[in-house]
DNA sequence: CTGACAGAAAGATCATACTTTTGGCAACAG
DNA sequence: CTGTTGCCAAAAGTATGATCTTTCTGTCAG
């Protein structure tokens, strides 16, 4: 029963309780109830709550204890929040989220990898397009197939990108995709448009024509923003909401209320 | 010597440390070394490492030790590593890689924004970029105070996006915006053009019309896109490139050593 | 040359003791 | 009655020493 890496097995089980919202913000853990609950060393749960503290999701004070920090203060970009999320009640907003930062982000990287990518990368991302579109053409867009292609093409987009911090989101976009295939938001044929749009942005990288690829890239990217936007920027009818802005639903679906 | 807060003090000495190159990846250390250099206890070492490895920076094995691991593993979200290469040679570089990401976020932020935002925040958008205006015609481009209205404005304009991982890049951009004041990269006198855009975008949030309010925000930032991107791309004769993206050293002055 | 085995190195975990900070409360002064 | 001071206990912060586990390395027999 012991150096079985408890470490990440008690970080995950209590990131995921925090996430989950089974401790709400604001409540205070002790050191030596977490010892208890989870029946590991003190040493082992002083780490676990370092680096939940590092991840802004705790705060340990002196003669307090370890309070839960509200929502707005964890790291957004912390692969683990963002899985925590995705399994929990949290996981439309999560998704909703990583949708929109998606669709920031991939005209920029098509822009980028036009005057980046180098050659063999040029190549394969032509290859992956064209393989989505005979897909999509055979009506296989819910096949995992598909999914996997979209995937790589869109991850191989990124990565040309030639930025860190955009390459640092494919998990992020093949999360996103996969959520889509699983919520069956797919249909068996995609929009011919669409297909066209990973073509022209693949061709256009190719080419080195930033703007066109950039341009193309939007395409494939805006009618699923507004899908999204209109999905959730309809349901606030019912201005219930807190100042809190985690619960997202802004307040405004119209101009200056 | 006992009780003041080491381990914040400890985990940012040796971040740094491993950012700089210092401890170049590959590098091997061990707890007991690293007891010893710091002069504290296991504990201590241990926690930081743990909170290092949850960043992508090191990796912990049996019978090896601690490892640095390669910059790419780095989490390049984590504020931390963003500061410490700020502070470090990887400056330039990070620079440039937070520069295009907020490009590609700004444009769908705004549009966002004009869906979501409230009334005050349209409100106190539209006075920002007003006295951004007013600054900018006085001819007042390097003052500490229009860095304070421009950082003001395009943090409110994140989080009136009504998404998390947006409002979360507010610090981001606000070293973006005081790195190129800082580097003297801007004008007494900014643009008309750009200080025109940025009235108009928020207008466009203030009176909901999403598309006009990302083309404008598109506009603001696609010059900035464009010169980055200049600077750095120069070498994509085709060819090949090894996958080799790190170099590339920003900055816009110096050729590609 | 291959595979099994022994030994050792280094992290992983635990248990415990001591230190420092700090919230709360009670006593006290105004 | 109110505000201040000072003490106490709770809980995190830190330090050590001991033990357990894993895994690398070398070696020796087959």
């Amino acid at each position: 029963m012991h150096g079985v890496e408890q470490h990440s097995g008690v970080l995950d089980r209590l990131g995921e309780s925090i996430a989950s919202g089974a401790r709400a913000p604001g409540t205070v853990l002790t050191l030596a109830a977490l010892e208890e609950e989870f029946g590991v060393s003190r040493t082992l749960v002083r780490e676990v709550v370092r680096v939940l503290e590092s991840m802004g999701m705790v705060e340990s004070r002196r003669r307090v204890g370890v309070t839960v920090r509200p929502e707005r203060d964890w790291n957004p970009f912390d692969p683990r929040v963002i899985r925590w999320r995705l399994g929990g009640p949290g996981r439309d907003e999560q998704l909703r989220s990583l949708t929109e930062l998606r669709a920031a982000i991939e005209p920029v990287a098509a822009r980028l990898a036009a005057g980046r990518a180098d050659g063999s990368t040029r190549r394969r991302l032509v290859e992956l397009a064209a393989r989505l579109r005979e897909l999509g053409e055979a009506r296989r867009g819910t096949d995992p197939e598909y999914l996997e292609v979209d995937t790589a093409y869109h991850a191989l987009l990124l990565e040309a990108s030639g930025n860190p911090m955009l390459a640092a989101l494919q998990d992020v976009v093949a999360e996103v995709l996969s959520g889509r295939t699983a919520l069956g938001l797919m249909p068996r044929s995609p929009a011919p448009g669409a297909l066209e749009d990973h073509e022209a942005t693949a061709a256009a990288v190719a080419a080195g024509d930033a703007a066109e690829a950039e341009a193309r890239a939007r395409s494939v990217v805006t009618e699923v923003l507004e899908g999204v936007v209109e999905g959730t920027d309809r349901r606030d009818e019912r201005g219930d909401g807190p100042t809190e802005r985690a619960a997202v639903t802004g307040s405004g679906t119209g101009p200056v209320p």
